[in-house]
DNA sequence: GCCGTTTTCGGCCCGACTGTTTTCAGTCG
């Protein structure tokens, strides 16, 4: 029987296992450093690399060559890659999830391991109690204690809890504006992969700079909601809040703040990539500034504007920071105009009270849009919930809250459920007569979702597939989502007209930035939509227009920047 | 292992922190 071909993931997991394992084995570290590489372009591809590597293309993508290729192929065709099957064999199983643990490395891993002839983590436990970890020059009975720490903090082999960005956003945001309105403060920036818009975060930086460091920071401890000071120095400090978020700040010099800001922002891979290429011609760029080799001097920069113009590049929106090909865009000149949170003209998912789930009427929900500077509202409330007479009832409604509220407009639609045998659970005749039409997946996510995603958008009737995947970021066994071929649901899209949408929820953000680029480049139309239940909920607009912006997508390729005159032409 | 406007060979980001090293290796971001 053919083997299902292993997910981007399930190839970046062997490729990084692998990493490890030789990094223990005390192996070439740049054989390693490209081992790593390579799997996180797995992870961040959003088409099946092993689909591309049997067909000799994976080689294509940077950072993956000739070997890496054939290890792929390997996985593919055997289910796991050879070497690290080897590597499996030599090293037992548990040690591996040492390099977790505080403080250990390869290094020491390899150590506790052949040294003192610990293989699991119970054994680890118990060797750290007795006090025989010291008997390794370089550990001593502080590393004992850190490693015990962390070991009766949570089980090794899981992972911490990420946050989600629509939870440490408003978090970041009050902080900064808090530092700003102190007197010691200048400037003061948010910065990491918050400032980048990642969908999840595992701490919260703020950079500043002051005319009294130490006044700022101390400040900074003292903050309401503070509930712990995890570090608090001359230059930086770390607390834990009370709904226990991490945040970082850092105070720094005035005159470098554009270097620091970037480098603090990250990513590390675009950061890695940037100054190798610096170092090709001759420059070499750390935090504090770009030392030019020929001349011996540092150039400082107080914004990232002049550091990058410094470097040859455009300006680059720190959404795009990532490696995935934004400094070659912005050295050619090609980066895209990203949309922009004020370009958004209307919603095409909400629901109201008439969904058992929705907490705003029509009419709320209708002027709370209007308010955004909105000038349409399609309702599209739960189709389950519009049976027996109720859908038209809500038609009624909806005409009645249209006809008081213009210019602006209300709009019919629904949002259907693609039930298992890929049949919508609303009639052809009523689905005829409404405005718009999403079409999600709520159930039975294991039982051919893709196939069920594709026989929606042939129906005539759909406009748009609802959160692709049903990912939910919070929940651990559903934070991957269905096992969606969206290659093929985003061919079957472009071909039809049908858009696919990136819901805006903090626990969804689903499309996945990777993937709505793909939509992007192949010509599908890719709403974004708060799928909000509640007048409140209308907010979430920004997460979902960051998650565009980090899908490279323009103005023009977000449906709803247009009025709901120029969708309803585009409709088929 | 990857990669190329110095190079198909010989490079590979950069700096801070930590513990126990008496001069720095290992770890981390």
């Amino acid at each position: 029987m053919a083997l299902a071909l292993p997910s981007n993931d399930a190839l970046a997991v062997q490729l990084e296992l692998l990493a490890d394992l030789s990094e223990i084995l005390g192996e070439d570290g740049f054989r390693i450093r490209a081992y790593r590489t390579a799997a996180a372009r797995v992870r961040e591809t959003a088409i099946s690399v092993a689909q591309l590597a049997l067909q000799g293309q994976a080689k294509e993508l940077p950072g993956i060559g000739r070997t890496i290729e054939a290890k792929i192929v390997e996985a593919a065709e055997q289910g796991e890659i050879a070497a690290l099957a080897k590597r499996r064999a030599e090293v037992p199983a548990e040690v591996a999830s040492f390099l977790q643990l505080p403080g250990v490395g390869p290094r020491t891993a390899a150590r506790i391991w052949r040294e003192l002839g610990v293989t699991t983590t119970a054994e680890l436990r118990a060797a750290a109690e007795q006090g025989r970890l010291r008997e390794l020059s370089g550990l001593g009975a502080t590393s004992e204690a850190k490693i015990l720490a962390a070991l009766a903090d949570r089980p090794v082999g899981t992972t911490p809890a990420r946050g989600l960005l629509g939870r440490g956003l408003p978090v970041v945001r009050e902080v900064v504006a808090a530092l700003a309105a102190h007197p010691a403060a200048v400037r003061v920036s948010e910065a990491g992969s918050i400032r980048r818009r990642r969908e999840t975060f595992r701490d919260l930086d703020v950079i500043a700079t002051a005319t009294d460091a130490a006044a700022l920071i101390a400040f900074f401890v003292e903050l309401p909601g503070v509930l712990q000071v995890v570090a608090h120095g001359d230059t930086k400090a770390t607390v834990v809040t009370q709904q226990g978020l991490r945040l970082d700040l850092r105070v720094v010099p005035p005159d470098c703040f554009g270097s620091l800001l970037q480098h603090f922002t990250g990513s590390k891979e675009h950061n890695i990539a940037l100054r190798e290429e610096a170092v090709r011609r001759g420059l070499s760029v750390s935090e504090y500034g770009v030392a030019v080799a020929e001349s011996g001097e540092t150039r400082t920069f107080e914004t990232e504007e002049e550091l990058y113009a410094f470097l040859g590049y455009a300006f680059i929106p720190p959404e795009l920071r990532e490696n995935a090909g934004e400094l070659e865009a912005a050295r050619g000149g090609t980066l895209p105009a990203l949309v922009e949170a004020g370009d958004l003209r209307g919603e095409l998912h909400c629901h109201s009270t008439w969904s058992a789930d929705g907490k705003d009427g029509i009419e709320d929900m209708a002027r709370a849009a209007r308010r955004n500077g909105y000038r349409f509202l399609v309702v599209t409330d739960h189709s389950h919930y519009l049976r027996d007479g109720r859908l038209h009832a809500q038609w009624e409604e909806i005409a009645e809250v249209d006809r008081r509220l213009r210019p602006f407009r209300v709009l019919r639609g629904i949002e259907a459920n693609i039930k298992a045998d890929g049949s919508l659970d609303v009639p052809d005749d009523d689905l005829a007569e409404l405005d718009w039409v999403v079409a999600s997946l709520h159930t039975s996510f294991d039982r051919s979702p893709t196939e069920r995603v594709l026989a929606a958008i042939e129906s005539p009737h759909v406009d748009c597939i609802g959160h692709l995947t049903g990912r939910r970021l919070s929940r651990p066994a559903r934070a991957a989502g269905a096992p969606v071929d969206v290659e093929r649901v985003v061919a079957a899209a472009a071909a039809t007209g049908t858009a696919l949408e990136i819901n805006a929820q903090p626990d969804r953000l689903d499309l996945r930035d990777v993937h709505a680029r793909l939509a992007g480049e192949a010509g599908v139309l890719v709403p974004v939509t708060t799928d909000a239940h509640s007048v409140a909920a209308l907010a979430y607009a920004e997460l979902g227009v960051a998650q565009a912006r980090r899908a490279w997508l323009t103005r023009d390729q977000v449906l709803n920047t247009r009025t709901w005159a120029q969708i309803a032409r585009l409709r088929r």
